[in-house]
DNA sequence: CCCTCTTTCTACAACCCCTTTCCTAACCCC
DNA sequence: GGGGTTAGGAAAGGGGTTGTAGAAAGAGGG
């Protein structure tokens, strides 16, 4: 709400450095061009990066006549960033270096009967001193740790408030986390992590008005209007998953009929097709991830029921971007989860047909749908993110002496 | 997208303004306060406010022991603003001073042939000049006109790229007017008009998150997000109206079926009513206003039949606002519009159960719903402040020298 | 009536941010 | 090695906000 101009620089520096793990190396006048910012600020910027060693000089490119010009890229090995998904089943925990690449991952399962915050915060704490362990790194390389929890959270107190899975309320996460892990935490649900990771790394970028909508076996999407998240008055903000498809349609388990998630999440789409197919050989009961799967195959071999299936879905779930289409008018709409991944290209062609027959003219022109392009669990890198956002945003201009950079500039 | 140290002066001013219209007289003091500026901050605005001629300084306020608080109120003849509601039938001007009172207002009635933009054109242009010798200003004390139309525009161009209602299609309206009208022209539609009056001396004031509801012929949603207006990427983002309520349902004239304005926009209230009560006297086929009127008065009467009739439209409404709830998360929802003043509190009340029944409990715990406060015509109310705000923007620092205020200033 | 106390308000300096401008550095080519 | 050309650093400048010292303005007591 208040706005000062320290927000510009860093929202700058958010700028900056995110064209630079797009496009590693790159020169400064390359950024300036790409960011609109003066070549003066992109060389403070800069400079100010190189000096927390979170890019280095690494030569120079080819010049036609003029003064060469200096490349830099990011030093992967100058930190390093955890991020961590809890789910209802596991949590999973993965350290990235400085370009987001993974450099260690810890899985640990999770039994039905082990909810209990206590336990869930031993297998985060095992997990990160694993994945720490892993990638041998030292403790102070880790800028922060990006914790990603179901939900609804209070991220300025690190409160998890309520967690549908578990009968979560208002679970001091933070304080529970930071009894076992000294690096900075950072808080949030995983709707605004995939949002942040597209925003950060993926079809969102550069973008000003994006959604990521999540498909899992939940809902959700992410808003990313304005080049920054929108959460809402009380972090809450993108339940879309809860929004209403079908008035008096399929009970919902939050209590309501007809949610857009009862159709097009990994249980929803198990109903479709067993309304379809009752008898499908496609139809695993207990196991969503093996039907999706199969759904996947089903559609490559041109199996009709997977298809119809797949339409079908794409058809409930077109109505439902169609809306957020309309009201929110993006210039992205970027499809992401596990099941957008398995059902990929041919869901998304029968949901742009579905999309263009609900959609108004005029802003469905203006938008684009994609399938997400992030390759890797993106909970996990848009927890991380977090982390990363948290550490620039607590950078403090000290007193701005340049170290000893020049003594090896040139190579 | 590109943030600079001038759009907080921009966002500091308009605050301040807001308060000082809110609240007037008030002191620099209460100003600070209120804004969460310092002292210096708010004495440099009113400052500037002052030279403008926008403020006065109306006297002191008791002291007790030191020096008194001056204080400043809105100088209501410092400058004029003009607020143009085009609809589909008619075109309202309303001539305001810079307290926002009506100082004069013009309407022009449109027959459903004139619909060529020269004659729309024709008609506003008369109508400005009406409530100007009306109102008895000098033209040099308007400080700009704002315009509203139905529809798509690009406010960067002027042009109006799509009205609904006639077939206008990238009609440069604001070049046409420009002939005609020689003060500063903005251009928007009602939807956004509604919001920014909300977000200014409506019931979004100070509000971070608010969603205006606009309930008319249309049905549309202005979305006041992080402060400012959500405009989507080609500004036209709010389409609400346009979201589907009921897969398969009724058909709209948008072309799809189950859009939420063919339930409780008025045409669809008068169908709510017709299939509840065919032959009921209070309908009246061809006149939208007359028959809203007629229910208001019988659920004043307690007329089961209109009492059912507004319990089934908010029905649906509680629906779409519950989603508008649930994806938005915002801090107020405000319905706005002649069909929500008609209606007024029943209708209220039943929105709100009807919302409870729908919405997630933390968001909706979070959100108030409301009825509008502003008692004039919201659009030309709107359609003015869009003239206020870029009268204020387009301030700029010119060399600070504090005119004759000191001349007379005890009175 | 004058002095002191209290509070307001202005002017000014300090600070942060971005940009423009100037100038040196670094390379190519001749 | 010198001229042409481009990169990047340093300084100056403009826009903003804020803290602070001191003038301004009243209340109240002696």
């Amino acid at each position: 709400m208040k706005r000062t101009s320290r927000d510009i620089r860093t929202a700058n520096r958010y700028e900056v450095l995110r064209q630079i793990i797009a496009e590693s190396p790159t020169s400064r006048q390359e950024l300036a061009a790409a960011t609109g910012l003066s070549l003066a600020t992109v060389a403070t910027l800069v400079g100010e990066l190189l000096d927390l060693g979170m890019l280095t000089e690494v030569g120079f490119e080819d010049s036609a006549g003029g003064r060469p010009r200096g490349l830099v890229a990011v030093n992967a090995s100058g930190g390093a960033l955890i991020g961590v998904d809890i789910a209802e089943t596991y949590v999973r925990v993965e350290l990235f270096d400085l370009a987001l690449n993974v450099l260690a991952r810890a899985d640990e399962d999770m039994r039905p009967g082990e909810s209990r915050p206590v336990q869930v915060v031993g297998h985060v704490a095992a997990a990160v001193g694993s994945v720490v362990a892993q990638a041998g790194v030292e403790g102070a390389r880790v800028l922060g740790v990006g914790v990603s929890v179901p939900g609804q959270v209070d991220r300025a107190t690190g409160i998890a408030e309520y967690a549908p899975n578990w009968d979560w309320h208002d679970v001091p996460l933070l304080d529970l986390l930071s009894e076992h892990i000294s690096y900075p935490l950072y808080l949030d649900n995983p709707l605004r992590a995939c949002a942040v990771a597209e925003l950060w790394f993926g079809a969102a970028r550069g973008r000003g008005d994006a959604v990521v909508v999540n498909l899992g076996t939940g809902v959700g999407a992410g808003l990313a209007l304005g080049g920054g998240l929108h959460r809402g008055v009380s972090n809450s903000a993108g339940e879309w998953g809860h929004t209403t498809l079908v008035l008096d349609g399929r009970l919902c388990h939050c209590g309501n009929h007809g949610c857009v998630e009862t159709y097009v999440g990994a249980p929803g789409i198990m109903l479709n097709l067993r309304e379809l197919s009752p008898r499908s050989p496609l139809l695993h009961p207990e196991d969503q991830t093996a039907t999706i799967d199969a759904l996947a195959r089903g559609v490559a071999a041109q199996d009709p029921v997977a298809v119809k299936v797949v339409r079908d879905t794409a058809r409930y779930l077109g109505a439902g971007i169609a809306d957020l289409v309309n009201l929110l008018n993006p210039e992205v709409v970027v499809l992401s989860s596990w099941v957008a991944a398995a059902l990929g290209e041919p869901l998304l062609e029968e949901v742009r047909e579905a999309v263009a027959r609900h959609a108004l003219r005029r802003p469905l022109a203006a938008t684009e749908i994609v399938l997400s392009p992030i390759p890797t669990d993106p909970v996990c890198l848009g927890a991380a993110t977090f982390a990363l956002e948290g550490a620039l945003s607590s950078i403090t201009q000290k007193a701005g002496q340049r170290n000893n950079r020049r003594t090896w500039s040139k190579q």
